[in-house]
DNA sequence: AACGATGTTTCATATAGTGAAACGCAGGTG
DNA sequence: CACCTGCGTTTCACTATATGAAACATCGTT
């Protein structure tokens, strides 16, 4: 049966999860008050996990505590993990929710790359593409990743943009750039207002990897009829918590 | 017995690390060879683990991989973890090597303070005290700590610091101080060579955590003719090392 | 010194975990 | 299309492992 359980290990792991949400250590006897085990039970667990790192005891009041063979495996899963193998299932639950293309990118040097791409059968075609390059201070995706630069490398880049006119509604001066960015940080999301392509509007979120850098950004874009103003905070609400799922899945741990 | 096993917990570890790496993922059989179990042994631990959430199933494939919840419990004990109490019994390692007294100290605005001491019964006694803030141009914890400052954050604290000359050796101009980080940018450990005490020179190395920021400086201190610079590779090489052991247990991960 | 609580160890016993066997399924081949 | 192979999944008789009651060791408190 799919879900039959190993009663040694689900008491293994009951034991480590009481220990990683104690701050100060538990003792035997403690333990298995806590989870209606007989101590030498739990001793004899204890020991087996303290053996392997997964546990360690403090040795001068007999308490116990997650040990570091934990970070260990946690660090060699996360070394490994792939973006767009993690993000891929999060931006296929959110094109489905908002009907339009999905995208995730990073930033090379001063532009945005599409690393990734879901659309829905039906929608309208987007002329973007894996691989291609777009410019960060039209695009709601490269507000997003400026958002996650240092203030110093962000007026480095900010200095080094052409702020080449897509239309009416582009940002063309670093002051109106930084304002937008400054507004991210703000809200947690960022807004493309037709300043790319006109008809077209996106909205993008960051994501971070467990050192809390802003490795990536996802976005929704669509036609203005969809993409509506009036849709703004409810769609910016959905891309914001799949950016943070994805983030979860890269190992961000939340203050 | 302190050394007894448990043998399903042992297996189900085994499993656990074969996963955690491989990049790929393992199938059931696979596993079962590489570990000398059987394969209907391997699918139930496979299936206890991965309803707790610790190994996850790729249901294309039917191959499993660690799953999230090693990331979460990882979270949740490095969230708590206190760099005093985690620093503490590598520093007293550090001062019986050496034989001197080992300070570990954090960066506040423009000042180094003091954290943690060790200092072995018959060493000399140090002025310092923890809770003391001593001055960062003149100090080895205070060079560490700015090498781990972005270029703007650098540059913003360096313009800010007083130079005061407490000795004839003290770095008094920003030009200095900025070359003296460098060069702990690039060895990895900074020296205090008589700049702040006469006859008293130190050696400090940074301290990171799992968002690969460094956190503090670690630091042995003590009389030139102890702390003498043909020792100083040698000192170095400790100092370093103790600093990369308390990372670890930050749950710094190593690139 | 006595007591109480906790941690540690022992060992008889029950049951949880094991693995041999069988079955289901998917992919490859002729 | 039928057959074969390998893998994953399930079953169940059996026994070896894990359990917990009891005893012992240790430590802190009175």
């Amino acid at each position: 049966m799919a879900d039959q359980k190993v009663q040694t290990l689900d008491r293994a792991f009951d034991v480590i999860e009481l220990l990683a949400t104690s701050k100060d250590g538990l003792g035997v006897t403690e333990i298995g008050q806590q989870l209606g085990l007989h101590k030498s039970t739990v001793h004899r667990l204890l020991n087996a996990l303290s053996n392997r790192g997964y546990i360690e005891k403090n040795p001068r009041n007999n308490t116990y505590k997650i040990g570091l063979r934990f970070v260990e495996i946690s660090g060699l899963f996360l070394k490994q993990l792939e973006l767009k193998t993690e993000a891929l299932p999060f931006m296929r639950r959110l094109a489905e929710i908002v009907g339009q293309p999905v995208h995730l990118a990073i930033l090379d040097g001063n532009e945005v790359i599409y690393i990734e791409k879901v659309e829905l059968v039906n929608t309208i075609r987007m002329y973007s593409q894996i691989g291609r390059r777009v410019p960060v201070h039209c695009s709601a995706i490269g507000k997003t990743l400026l958002s996650g630069l240092s203030s110093e490398r962000l007026q480095e880049v900010l200095g080094k943009l052409q702020y080449e006119p897509f239309t009416p509604n582009t940002l063309c001066s670093q002051e109106q750039l930084l304002a937008a960015v400054q507004h991210v940080i703000k809200t947690g999301w960022a807004l493309d207002n037709e300043e790319h392509e006109p008809g077209i509007r996106c909205i993008a979120a960051p994501v971070y990897d467990y050192t809390g850098k802003v490795i990536a950004a996802v976005s929704v874009s669509g036609d203005k009829r969809i993409i509506h103003p009036e849709r703004d905070e409810e769609i910016a609400a959905h891309v914001v918590r799949t950016a943070q799922e994805i983030s979860k899945r890269m190992g961000y741990i939340d203050k």
